[in-house]
DNA sequence: CATCAACCTGATCA
DNA sequence: ATGATCAGGTTGA
């Protein structure tokens, strides 16, 4: 099946918003509504391969997302202008708000990398297999054997992921209800999730919640405002500068300035420059 | 409201 | 090889 979408799939999927893709050649597999989904660049689009009806697979990539219009509104610097045009094709992904609560949840004081390992292994452990990969699992499938958590390797986010996966499954934290929520009530309701703080918020708000003007600030984000813009001190100092800046989609521009960021930091240490 | 130590693991440095 | 150091958000003092 071959989508009409304008997107660069690396950028997209290898950026680390979302943390089951992965590359071979220029195929890319994730899972998606716990379903494996290939795509692969086409000639004026993507190609589709899963179970996935087309309409579920643009949703995910936001494909009514105008790149043009986004990276427009955020471009109002010569940085900006500069990361538009590199970067052109790197699209927000519309995740599911339990996976990504979930995942964010985990990706407390994790580096990439660990991200990745510690929610492959909660796959793995919990998730339906499908044969190679598996599933993200359901809330109800942790808590039925979250005594196997402890074997997770998840450090001091194991205990706030039992008690996660015990609220969505008694019923008590519908995380889809949190969609139809203003942005200050989502990031609001969000925090009073033990183990979910300002930058847990703003991602999961940004990712799976349609709040563009969410600007999560990491430690990379942080390098960046000093670095680029002078600006440092508190995560709200930081992340309202990001939104009165760069306006309705400051995510986009978050995005924007974290693959810049990744990219000379990444240049900075790898001095025999291959791939 | 700002600061800061403690938390857990994996990667990297000496 | 082994131990020290560091990276990375949230919490509560």
């Amino acid at each position: 099946m071959i989508l009409d979408i304008d997107i660069s799939l690396p950028l997209t999927l290898g950026c680390g918003q979302a943390h089951r893709w992965q590359r071979q050649g220029d195929v890319w597999e994730g899972v998606v509504d716990g379903k494996v989904l290939l795509l692969r660049p086409r000639e004026g689009g993507v190609e589709a391969i899963g179970h996935l009806s087309r309409s579920r697979i643009m949703d995910y990539l936001r494909a009514d997302d105008d790149l043009d219009a986004i990276y427009g509104s955020v471009a109002v610097d010569a940085l900006m202008r500069d990361l538009t045009a590199r970067y052109r094709g790197l699209r927000l992904l519309r995740q599911d708000p339990w996976e990504c609560l979930a995942t964010y949840l985990l990706a407390v004081n994790a580096n990439v990398k660990r991200i990745g390992s510690m929610v492959e292994g909660l796959c793995r452990t919990f998730g339906d297999d499908l044969g190679g990969r598996h599933a993200f699992p359901r809330a109800e499938q942790i808590w039925e054997r979250h005594q196997e958590l402890d074997a997770c390797r998840l450090g001091y986010r194991c205990q706030r992921m039992r008690s996660l996966a015990a609220s969505v499954a008694n019923g008590e934290l519908v995380p889809d209800e949190l969609r139809g929520l203003s942005y200050d009530e989502c990031v609001h309701r969000l925090k009073n999730i033990p183990g979910v703080g300002d930058k847990v918020a703003d991602c999961v708000a940004l990712f799976s919640m349609d709040h563009l003007q969410a600007f999560p600030v990491d430690a990379r984000i942080g390098r960046s405002l000093r670095e680029n813009y002078g600006v440092s001190g508190s995560y709200h100092r930081c992340s309202a500068f990001g939104r009165g800046r760069f306006g309705p989609y400051a995510g986009y521009a978050q995005e924007l300035l974290y693959q810049s960021e990744g990219e000379s930091s990444w240049l900075g240490q790898t001095q025999a420059g291959g791939l």
